[in-house]
DNA sequence: TATGATTAATTAATCGTTTTAGCAAATTTT
DNA sequence: AAAATTTGCTAAAACGATTAATTAATCATA
């Protein structure tokens, strides 16, 4: 059975596209109809079950009704956990996500704007790569609807959903501190990243306040040697180049390997070092893996990403906003 | 700036829209533009940076470059690395992807179908939920390109990817086995969806061969309290009502749950009891933790789902397959 | 030289929906 | 009762791309 138009529906009663546009789109109000003609026309468009073609339509108006979300990749359980929530909230607005990844890879975060322009999605949210800034510049400059989301960057004037970078770490950071940790290392990507710096700067502030901090123990590592990087920080910090009693892993990967690697050398967490984390993963539940850990909202960082879009989509002008949510430390399992 | 349209493009240079449009499909061969013209076209066009609209392209053709993916629940590791391998791959092609979730629900899976079918996509890639069997038969019916993953249902007509459940349990019961296990329970949801049946076929094979099969060693718990049904099922099992010196967890979030109550319960793997799973958890890299399992090669399923629904849509009339790929136990982390 | 074939372009219809402008008839206002 | 307004509907023009049908010119063939 062929798909059903308009102008079926429209022949079949006698009148023309125009009215039965009127009243499927709730306009025969205001488009005067009478009440009689709508309720025909509602009642023959269900019963040939009419579904309006979405081509026709946003060719039309020029919108898809559809968001664009990039994120780094959705096999980390970080960002699939956040598209689930950024899916569920959109979907209620009656937009769909078209999801892709950019592998952290900035050539190919442009590639997937280019991708989703020509998808003539509404709107973006966007998790951006480390050297991305020119991309997003370029959306601005378009007036894309736009929203960054978990990472932005300095002197840029955008909406941005992320949490309280720099307060958690201090948070972790202070709870190993009261643990009685003396020297504490933090791992963390080299990246220029703003939010990767707040990190930095948190746990730095922490120490700082007891004059603890360290340059030297704070080991960065590359994303796409991560592996090896990890086996070997944790290695050296161990080996007893330098005396260390308490780990800051400062992400989820990172940490994940982190304590892979420890558990691989026999040193266990809490007992035989202390070790904090950002992000969680879900060998944390594990007893033996137990690791206190900042727990970011994803539920909510996802819905209000959504809920800023839309506004900027339906809306004409929105002044950008700047959303910072609460991340607490767990400390439990 | 506004977009650029073929017919800006046509009226810069004085000619129809349709030469245009011959020359930017690459149809000016047979189509008959002068190379001349061709290449004044070509570089035109690109001078002002046109795009083709796609929904006019779709309006037109009915074809979205779209691919709908309906999984259970992407915040799943086994999904979303599924997703992300349909996706690079998808690409490759030219086709986008819409990810949506049915989070097992079988009217949920209904509604999705709506959804994707409202945005047209060219064809769907589906692991489909236990009753959804309707469903399909409704997509089949239509002629719609359909490819179903991991899971499927018998007595029904169409393509398929997937795993030898029941040779790759059965390699996993013989492993118990061989380490000496006597009396070996498994753990699986209650569900009439053949994958599982076949999972579970495989593990009685193992078992009968060695006449150790007991029904009453079987336990199955539901999708919706799995957490709760996990804990009380462990723990009845354990706590001595019934022997048991091996488990067999036949999906990722059982054995993940599994292992995390044999933790709490103090009972350690492989020493105390052994076990083993059907497909991988990030925990399981954990030396504590490590578990032998059975592994899916994941990125070969994305990719033969891609490639067969592929075939369906860019071919009139293709019969369906059934492709089983290999899972083969993995004994070490 | 007339005829047919080839080449190089254009015209115009089409996909399905939305929406502006406008026409007649019915109703209200003066 | 004429004028003005309201009501109920339609015609037709977009939106942008594709393509079958056509024209017109050039070239080759008998």
């Amino acid at each position: 059975m062929a798909r059903v138009s308009i102008k079926d529906v429209a022949n079949r009663l006698g009148v023309s596209t125009a009215t039965v546009s009127l009243v499927l789109n709730g306009k025969d109000k205001d488009g005067r109809v009478s009440e009689n003609m709508a309720e025909k026309i509602r009642k023959e468009a269900k019963a040939m079950n009419y579904k309006p073609n979405n081509f026709a339509r946003a060719l039309r108006s020029g919108r898809s009704e559809t968001i664009g979300l990039i994120i780094a990749d959705i096999s980390n359980p970080f960002f699939s956990h956040l598209a689930f929530h950024i899916q569920e909230h959109a979907e209620r607005f009656g937009y769909s996500v078209i999801i892709t990844n950019t592998n952290e890879d900035t050539a190919k975060m442009g590639k997937m704007i280019s991708v989703l322009k020509s998808r003539q999605v509404d709107g973006f949210i966007i998790v951006p790569t480390e050297n991305g800034k020119k991309y997003i510049d370029e959306l601005l400059q378009d007036q894309f609807p736009l929203v960054l989301l978990d990472r932005y960057f300095s002197g840029i004037n955008v909406s941005y959903v992320g949490v309280n970078n720099f307060q958690a770490s201090m948070q972790a950071t202070d709870y190993l501190l009261k643990c009685g940790c003396k020297r504490i290392a933090l791992v963390i990507y080299k990246t220029n990243l703003r939010h990767m710096q707040e990190r930095r700067d948190g746990y730095v502030a922490a120490l700082a306040k007891y004059d603890l901090y360290d340059s030297r123990l704070i080991k960065e590592i590359d994303y796409r040697t991560i592996v090896n990087d990890m086996n070997r920080v944790v290695f050296d910090l161990m080996a007893g180049k330098e005396k260390i009693d308490g780990f800051f892993f400062s992400t989820n990967t990172i940490s994940t390997l982190g304590l892979k690697k420890l558990a691989e050398l026999n040193i266990k967490t809490p007992d035989d070092i202390k070790a904090v984390c950002f992000d969680k993963n879900d060998a944390f539940d594990f007893p033996g893996i137990a690791i206190p850990f900042v727990q970011q909202p994803i539920h909510e960082m996802g819905k209000r990403a959504v809920e800023l879009l839309i506004e900027q989509m339906t809306r004409q002008q929105v002044l950008p906003v700047h959303e910072e949510l609460t991340a607490i430390l767990n400390k439990f399992s």
